[in-house]
DNA sequence: CTGAAAGCGCTAACAC
DNA sequence: GTGTTAGCGCTTTCAG
């Protein structure tokens, strides 16, 4: 059986209209007396008609440039980490409350950031975020381009002509460091996620910058693969040494609870009895009472946001200059850091 | 400068060929030279002209039934649950591996679900996944009467005519009654997610049935509401009675890990030494050091290649009976339930 | 093997 | 206010 799908010349026939004016019954500005609009809808409902988004799409694309698809793409590595999984559900709520649509595409590394792109562009997405992910300046110029805006969250945009919404990795490390050398420690030691990455760089950098204000210098450099079971082979690694760091800071907290849980269930080191521990994010985790891990805090749902409100912007009013927004981490202090607790003095 | 993407046309023009050829040359069976389309494909790279979508699936809408807008829709509540969260990653994946294209919609309650369905009818999905939400009777009918398959991803299906992958809840819930009164236990509670989900439910149902069996209640029944949050709250409360619980079942992780930090850091209280406790799911959490849960696992990955197996088939041959696939939950030993450990004898 | 031509379902001028 | 008429960019017969 051919189950044609119902469509507005359906509508029409039964409503005894024109096939336009069914679909100006459903554009909310059009012109249309009130009473046709409504006899309209009831056929409609009755005969179980919606408009078809695509067909809708496809007409509307000439008008300007601005294809109205009424998608956005999202690309998004790793989305099983905590703080991706929740970054990815407020995007997805705060689109949909402004009545956008979320193309979802996972990739498992850099490289498959350009694929994922086209796939994308062929669909005709409104616009494109990318989550902690690089854009080659190939596919920022295509983009650009067809005049698709772009969206790097969580990561720098240098030279590619692109919005951009981060936190300060640098001034995050500086803080960390801070509160560690107010601590007194002095073989503070990093736990990268990637190690080439921007983010893990920029944090490293900002911790790096300020132990050399006071004449140190990262005590070791180990890498944790933003994971729980590589910060914890990291800090197995770490604490095994002779000569232990007296502090770690992670550039995520997955893996700092992963350091966490190696130094106190694997190796019998409590924090902050034995060291310090310092995280980044504030993942609701890091909060759970058999934690309470000393963190910087992301202010994800401001950042995101304000992303969100940039890309719609962009979308409603084309052609605008790209722009950068940085967000400043918030130390959260909880017992993971001597000396320096909710409750300390 | 209204600039109009490059269409086949263009490539046409400057290929000095028609326009359908530049259509055949992008799609695989089509009859049409080598040559020919090798030229095609070259002018096309050096334009960066991508065939549209969109437009794509405009035209072979008609064909017969099956529209090909080359997308599924998902819908998922809770995607901050790192449950949900890993299991939209691997559907994401295993999605793009066969080349279709996630919509995806997040709903924040059951009663959300409808619009969400009615928007991705809208945008003509080849084919629907709900996890673990319900499904109207109506809608459920909306959707054959389009030919758009439907899946039910951890809810039954019971009187809907769609597709179901789901765990055994009851099951599940026999075997941790099973383990737990092997350990000795009688004074059984069970933490609900959602008291009046099916899920919960299911779970609960197993768990009484046995201890039935063995002239036994559930001790005392208490709701987190699938948050780790949630669970640290019953978990406060069924510690704080006078007697309290020698056990304790928790319809997920998340949950299980709130009571075990509660009980642990809020109550001193140590499991298996003053209580069991059994979760329902493994999240990767529930292996870490600190916490070992002794939980029963959700086969994921086989869980969701068959949901997705079963929906493409569908996509593909369309008119199949839905189908419906049930798989069992493995009880996974590990600290903390008493007598029942990976190294008890 | 290739080109011409007819739509897919809808929106947006344009007349009336 | 309403109907008529072109397309949106593509796939797919149908001739040649």
């Amino acid at each position: 059986m051919p189950r044609r799908s119902v469509t507005s010349y359906d509508i029409a026939k039964a409503a005894g209209v024109s096939q336009s004016a069914v679909s100006r019954a459903f554009s909310p500005g059009a012109p249309i007396a009130a009473k046709t609009r409504e006899r309209i809808l009831n056929v409609a409902a009755e005969m179980g008609y919606q408009p078809n988004a695509i067909a809708r799409s496809m007409s509307s694309a000439r008008q300007d440039t601005h294809q109205k698809s009424g998608m956005v793409g999202v690309i998004v590595t790793r989305l099983e980490d905590p703080f991706f999984a929740h970054t990815i559900a407020h995007f997805s709520r705060h689109l949909q409350a402004s009545g956008w649509h979320m193309l979802l595409f996972t990739v498992d590394n850099e490289v498959e950031v350009d694929g994922a792109l086209n796939a994308l562009m062929q669909y005709k997405v409104d616009s494109i975020i990318i989550l902690s992910a690089i854009l080659s300046k190939h596919m920022a110029r295509v983009c650009r381009d067809q005049g698709t805006p772009v969206m790097l969250y969580n990561r720098g945009a240098e030279g590619l002509n692109v919005n951009s919404v981060q936190i300060e990795n640098h001034e995050g490390g500086r803080i960390a460091a801070d509160i560690l050398r107010e601590a007194g420690h002095e073989r503070i030691a990093f736990v990268a996620g990637d190690p080439n990455d921007e983010t893990s760089q920029g944090r490293a950098a900002g911790l790096a910058e300020r132990l050399a204000e006071d004449g140190l210098e990262v005590f070791l450099h180990e890498t944790g693969d933003y994971t729980f079971v590589g910060g914890r082979e990291a800090g197995l690694r770490l604490f095994s040494r002779v000569e232990r760091p007296d502090a770690v800071f992670c550039a995520s907290d997955v893996m700092a609870l992963g350091v966490l849980h190696a130094a106190r269930h694997d190796l019998g080191l409590e924090a902050p009895r034995d060291f310090s521990l310092i995280g980044f994010d504030d993942i609701p985790a890091a909060a759970w009472p058999g934690h309470m891990l000393t963190t910087i805090r992301q202010p994800i749902r401001r950042m995101i946001r304000e992303a969100v409100d940039i890309v719609i912007d962009q979308m409603n009013t084309p052609d605008q200059p790209p722009r950068v927004t940085r967000f400043s981490g918030a130390l959260i202090l909880r017992n993971t850091v001597r000396g320096a607790g909710p409750g300390s003095t």
